[in-house]
DNA sequence: ATTAGCGTGCTTTTT
DNA sequence: GCACGCTAAT
């Protein structure tokens, strides 16, 4: 395809920083791709010397397939998420950190696991702070490069810091004690190691001259300084991506990074691509005009040469199962009458919770679909005792690992035996795993017992040395024999060790797969397995014919001609936790969230809402979300009133009747001034929601409030 | 030492 | 509606 003008611009930029603001479906990759082809073949870079970063595996993946395809399949750029590219570097440099090379990557289970130890060795309440909590505020000290003593200085007077502090201090200990880093350290000890050794940040700038970031809006502060850091050498940084798609604030990203490009790099060449070449015109309207009601962004004019196209669909359901029946309906209808393919169509949800009915009904309907993103494969328990194997072979300090899978399958090593050897490991300040050469002597255990975990202890040597000298799927294949772990199942004839089996072959064939295009080190597919999350793999399903199901997060820089959004609901879309004050913040990404799902389709959009809808298990009654009031009338056909005669749409009533409006000012008896925010309803069943001046954010009800306009 | 059964409590999104 | 954690029973 021809490149339009803003395009071929960035693409032929060789030297110095560039921002691209590329809009929903205006071909960013294409740019991105193009360029890279473009500096290897025509600006005479090595392409040794890019480096393309991107946040999902997935993007790498088909990144580096099209350029393959384009510049020849034998070109060698670097291209990985920042997890995965500060990874490999911190493997080659671990000797300037304290862990050794073969460090284990605490994955989101892990922590988890470590978080709760932690909290049970220093006493924290479960009740008071929970888990959660805690994994947040950690990950928020560790971007800020805050150590736990510091913090505990800090914290003088918090007790909830205090207490983060004693979590933080122990979990971190934790951490180096098995060698293990999570996916903040991944980060962080790459940037500390770019800032502490000057000569090793050299070699990587002189190393990677051509840096690109994809979906810049999704940078946090590290990662800021990661790029900062490499980049200012040479200064040949392309940042791509779009602010209104920002919609990982709440895991750090900060919108600002893209929005202060142009500050921090002086000099920096700005393009806009404006021009959309996904969706009709009528969806690119509706979703800017929802778009227009957030402040905090870059105003941009999207435009497309497409037809104005269908009108989009939205219907308010009387509940969330005649929602979802209505979805199977469009679809086989679709199917049958427009020759439309299961695959060309998806259904997206703010929350997984949503897909179990939406499955249901699927199947009700013999409607062939998968669910993106979901569970599964590496929760599955089989899935992480084999890891936990794979990491003990690769870290012998990995005691989380250890404790795993001493005794799985069963070898008599039950948890008094565990116990004592773990009061030994802290006592002589070991691992678990050299613990049981250690112990031998002590006379601690009966002879027994002592056979049992020295049996064990043979076992992980012996697969050790096996791996030294055999390729990954070699290994596994050899690993989930010799440990007696496939025979653990193959005995039972139960349904479950059934599947179990299955899990347990699919991890061969993930291992087969993995050996055949990459390198082929355990250590490398320990690696994959830690970093790449399941959403990630194939688009081959694309291809499958399946209808596919997935949050709005996951949408993020997919098409289908035909979307579905289903729960477009107060409290839900936008989602509005119960015990949070909304903030306005808050409000802002949710609704980037809904236009990064509306921007997802080419043809034709549905908007659904239920009145009722079945959440944690009782029935909740709904309120339309107030985006769906945002998008203007003519971009819509609004279905609710012939599908239920005798129900009135509130997204009627929320549209035409509201005696407050967003913006106007108010005055309160006992808060004082403020702004309203948003109105739902009218009369004295309004509610509002007001910023005060000096309180904040409140929500309340117009009846009781004794309002006055002010004007 | 292992398992089964029951109650609790929690639900956003992910590298 | 679910997963998890705890208890109690074998």
């Amino acid at each position: 395809m021809i490149l339009n003008h803003q395009q071929e611009i960035a693409v032929k930029h060789k030297d110095g920083p560039i921002l691209v603001l590329a809009g929903a479906g205006s071909g960013k990759t294409r740019v991105i791709v193009n360029r890279i082809n473009h500096l290897i073949c025509f600006a005479g870079v090595p392409a040794w010397q890019i480096l393309a970063i991107t946040f999902t595996n997935k993007a790498a993946n088909e990144m580096k397939e099209r350029i393959h395809s384009m510049a020849g399949p034998e070109v060698r750029l670097t291209i990985g998420t920042f997890h995965s590219i500060c990874a490999k570097i911190l493997r080659v440099e671990h000797q300037h950190l304290q862990v050794h090379a073969n460090f284990t990557i605490a994955d989101e289970a892990d922590q988890v696991a470590r978080i709760k130890k932690a909290m049970a060795e220093s006493g924290v309440n479960p009740d008071k702070i929970t888990g959660k909590q805690l994994i947040t505020a950690i990950s928020k000290a560790k971007n800020r490069f805050e150590s736990p003593s510091s913090m505990k200085e800090n914290a003088s007077g918090n007790p909830f810091l205090q207490t983060v502090a004693d979590v933080y201090e122990i979990y971190e200990r934790g951490l180096r004690a098995d060698h293990a880093l999570d996916f903040d350290d991944l980060i962080i000890k790459s940037v500390m190691l770019f800032r502490q050794e000057p000569a090793i940040l050299e070699k990587y700038q002189n190393r990677y001259r051509y840096i690109m970031i994809d979906e810049y809006q999704d940078t946090n502060s590290a990662q800021y300084e990661w790029v900062q850091l490499l980049g200012q050498r040479y200064r040949n940084i392309m940042a791509v991506g779009d602010d209104d798609q920002s919609i990982y604030r709440w895991r750090g990203a900060e919108v600002s990074n893209i929005l202060n490009f142009a500050r921090d790099f002086p000099g920096a060449k700005v393009i806009k691509l404006e021009q959309n070449y996904r969706s009709t015109q009528v969806i690119l309207s509706a979703a800017s005009a929802l778009m227009s009601h957030n402040i905090h962004r870059n105003p941009k004019n999207l435009w497309t040469e497409q037809k104005d196209g269908d009108l989009i669909i939205r219907t308010i359901w009387p509940t969330d199962r005649s929602e979802a029946e209505a979805v199977g309906r469009q679809i086989t209808s679709l199917v049958e009458k427009k020759g439309r393919k299961f695959g060309e169509m998806a259904i997206f949800y703010r929350i997984n919770a949503q897909s179990r009915l939406l499955e249901e009904i699927m199947h009700s309907f013999q409607i062939p679909y998968r669910v993106v993103g979901n569970i599964s494969f590496f929760k599955r328990k089989e899935v992480k005792d084999l890891l936990a194997y794979m990491r003990l072979v690769l870290n012998p300090f990995d005691s989380g690992a250890c404790r795993r899978i001493i005794n799985v399958p069963r070898r008599g090593i039950g948890k008094t035996t565990i116990e004592i050897l773990e009061k030994e490991a802290l006592k002589r300040n070991l691992d678990l795993f050299s613990t049981i050469e250690s112990i031998s002597d002590s006379g601690l255990l009966t002879d027994n017992k002592l056979k049992n975990i020295l049996k064990f202890h043979e076992l992980i040597l012996d697969l050790i040395h096996f791996e030294r000298t055999h390729r990954a799927n070699e290994f596994i294949d050899y690993m989930i024999d010799v440990t007696g772990y496939r025979e653990m199942f193959e005995s039972e004839m139960s349904t479950e060790a059934r599947t179990s089996l299955e899990i347990i072959e699919e991890f061969e064939n993930t291992v087969a797969e993995f050996s055949d295009r990459e390198e082929s080190r355990l250590a490398d597919f320990a690696d994959y397995l830690s970093l790449y999350s399941e959403s990630d793999d194939d688009q081959t399903e694309q291809k499958r014919d399946l209808v596919q199901l997935m949050t709005l997060h996951n949408a993020k820089g997919l098409e289908f001609p035909v979307v579905f959004i289903t729960g477009i609901e107060e409290n839900l879309c936008p989602l509005i936790r119960s015990d949070t004050s909304l903030d306005p913040a808050e409000i802002e990404e949710e609704r980037r969230l809904l236009y990064v799902g509306m921007t997802r389709a080419m043809e034709k959009l549905f908007l659904f809402a239920a009145r009722q809808r079945f959440l944690y298990g009782r029935p909740i009654q709904q309120q339309a979300s107030r985006f769906l009031a945002e998008i203007p009338d003519k971009c819509i056909e609004d279905q609710s009133m012939t599908m239920e005669r005798n129900f009135k749409s509130p997204v009627t009533e929320l549209s035409l009747r509201s005696d407050y409006k967003t913006g106007d000012r108010i005055r309160h008896p006992s808060w004082g001034l403020g702004t309203v925010l948003h109105c739902i309803g009218s009369g004295p069943q309004a509610r509002l929601t007001i910023r005060f001046d000096r309180f904040g954010p409140k929500k309340i009800l117009a009846g009781p409030a004794n309002l006055t306009r002010m004007h």
